[in-house]
DNA sequence: TCAGTTGTTAAACACCTGTTTAATACAGTT
DNA sequence: AACTGTATTAAACAGGTGTTTAACAACTGA
């Protein structure tokens, strides 16, 4: 049998802390959760968090990087080869957003978590966008570079790319008040996984070949209403 | 000179309650905002917040109304005639969008209190669905519909709204994040109201135009990759 | 003038917050 | 056996929390 040293024993300790704040800091955010709560949940004594992590902060940090590490694992990125298609490239990492960052059934704490530091960037921001966003973004941008072929200006590749992950993440942000607008029932039906990444691929995709076929500057009107603010 | 009755004085510092409440409710949440902050700011007693409202979840829910109320006096909705176009419409709509709604310039406190209602409904959320909200999504479906001519399934409709309206609200949820993955001078260059507004009409209006094109069946093939979760 | 209502105030209440401390337990090492 | 460093514990600390209370001030209508 494995003898269990001490290392192994503060490590689990460690862990254990790490493995029931993130649920808390996910749903209450980090002020409302409190560290009584954290520790009576991982079952250790109330110093334990200062103990192996110095104070509160540094644990919610530790907590934030191992979501992004547990949310990698659990939706792996889709493999393709040759032979797929633009357009199944896109369904397919339309798909990925929705599972890894919406996860609208499910709505695991790493996700919650997650989704609170790109509402309210914390220092464990800068790390999630260097370590998770940025490349994240980079794969979606070389999918519509095969898309578009012709070579677009770098604001214009960000624009659409963003076009796309705005459509995916509006369902992680605004479930709850769309669910109230239109109705629980048809949204229950109509909005769940697959329907959307079906929806929000053939609404990109209608949109760049569509941008394509005009000539790459689409409504070059300017507004002259709506300038108040 | 007009008499100064207890009901105007009440009324003032309800009032002033209100208006100081607003931007601390909206930069912290409802929880990290203490009473004292709020008696503070507003320059009044400690006990008037539970003397008026009674507690401060009520005072909350009034703040929310207000803030609803204001933000659609500062930003009206535009007006047509009989010879805008739905192109026009539909970019004016989205520029209305980003205005009320997202401001991501100015930032003023009623949005980033109607945004935190959307992120996390309380029971003032549907009190602004009712009153705001859904009234508001049925006006740029009015204009969906001017576009499309056929008419399509609700869930479609839908769909086509909140993809529109997810493009925008991504440029509030997530502006912090976006600026960190794709640098602040660029962000700052190209991603303005106007050049937002431009775009997202263009991509949409796009979207749909093509929509058309392949009678409403975009995108029917199923992903068959990133199922897990 | 005199109740009576309304608005305001300072003080206190009971509770919760993150953090620190000193004491204790227990492993492996000398 | 004594020592050492790590892990854990209960208790206390200093400060902040929303809410309540009772006293006081100001104006109202009879």
């Amino acid at each position: 049998m494995a003898k269990s040293n001490p290392r192994d024993k503060s490590d689990s300790t460690r862990d254990r802390i790490i493995l029931q704040a993130g649920p808390i800091f996910a749903s209450k955010g980090f002020r409302a959760a409190t560290v009584r709560e954290i520790c009576d949940a991982a079952d250790v004594n109330l110093a334990s968090i200062n103990y192996y992590f110095g104070d509160k902060q540094k644990l919610y940090f530790e907590t934030v990087v191992r979501a992004r590490e547990m949310r990698v694992e659990q939706v792996p990125q889709p493999q393709w080869d040759l032979s797929t298609t633009p357009h199944q490239k896109l369904q397919g990492f339309v798909g990925l957003i929705l599972d890894r960052l919406v996860a609208m059934q499910t709505e695991p704490w790493q996700v919650r978590l997650l989704m609170r530091e790109i509402l309210q960037p914390t220092e464990a921001c800068s790390h999630l966008v260097k370590e998770y966003f940025r490349p994240f973004f980079d794969s979606l941008l070389a999918i519509v570079d095969d898309i578009v072929e012709a070579p677009l200006a770098q604001h214009q590749r960000n624009k659409i790319g963003l076009s796309i992950v705005g459509q995916c993440l509006y369902y992680r942000f605004a479930a709850g008040v769309t669910s109230l607008m239109i109705g629980d029932e048809d949204f229950e039906e109509h909005f769940d996984r697959d329907s959307l990444a079906e929806h929000i691929t053939g609404f990109s995709l209608a949109a760049i070949e569509n941008f394509q076929r005009q000539g790459n500057t689409p409504a070059t009107q300017q507004s002259d209403v709506a300038d108040s603010n």
